[in-house]
DNA sequence: TGCCAGGCCCTCTTTAGGGCCTT
């Protein structure tokens, strides 16, 4: 597969649209078969995060208070992924974060976004849970750090994105798995899946 | 203090509702 850029935010609540913001980012390049540079760093986009975020990420007021601009961060990270795709686990929440922090510092995205959790409900039906600590347990993949933190999180993603291809590779048989593939596969309804995966083996 | 969004997906569905997932 050619090269990804996994990425994760940690924010101060669900929603852009509502005032919130990014207090977080990390961004670990993917390329044959290994992680293969990263890029973290804290955020301080001047809003206060909430009590009950601080203690889900550990990610405190104090430490934002001396943590870069967000514009700053966002401008380094943006050039550190540069145009390869990108990949999130529940790609729709990262992905407009990612989106409103770049319109703040008037660039845009143009390439594509890979959810994990849209391939791992295709490809991983019988997990208990798609939540990624729960997908990190039912793969038995390395913890990286602690959860709801973004290059823990990131690095946690990545291996389950090299999970689902293996799972693409050795069960499904598709020899060559590409990101036009995977975004493909996490259109395809659970009907449309077996055809959609018969095409990639070149049945 | 408590709540806020939005897309996906299942089902006792499609003239809808509710759980899952992200912070």
């Amino acid at each position: 597969m050619e090269a990804v850029a996994v990425i994760d935010f940690e924010t101060t609540g669900l929603s852009p649209a509502q005032g919130d913001r990014a207090t977080e980012v990390a961004a670990v390049i993917v390329q044959d078969g290994r992680v293969v540079d990263r890029y973290q760093s804290l955020m301080n986009a001047g809003v206060r995060i909430p009590a009950y975020i601080e203690s889900l990420t550990g990610i405190s007021n104090a430490m934002i208070r001396s943590a870069p601009p967000a514009a700053q961060v966002m401008r380094e990270v943006a050039d550190f992924v540069g145009g390869i795709p990108m990949v999130a686990h529940n790609a729709a929440f990262d992905a407009k974060f990612w989106d409103a922090e770049l319109a703040r510092i008037e660039r845009t995205r143009a390439q594509d976004f890979v959810c994990s959790l849209l391939l791992s409900r295709r490809l991983f039906p019988l997990a208990p849970s798609h939540r990624l600590g729960a997908l990190v347990e039912y793969a038995r993949l390395p913890v990286a750090g602690r959860f709801h933190r973004a290059l823990a999180d990131a690095e946690m993603a990545a291996s389950l994105l090299l999970r689902l291809e293996d799972e693409l590779r050795l069960r499904h048989q598709v020899a060559q798995v590409s990101v036009a593939l995977l975004c493909r596969i996490q259109r395809a309804s659970k009907a449309q899946l077996p055809k959609c995966l018969a095409a990639a083996r070149g049945v």
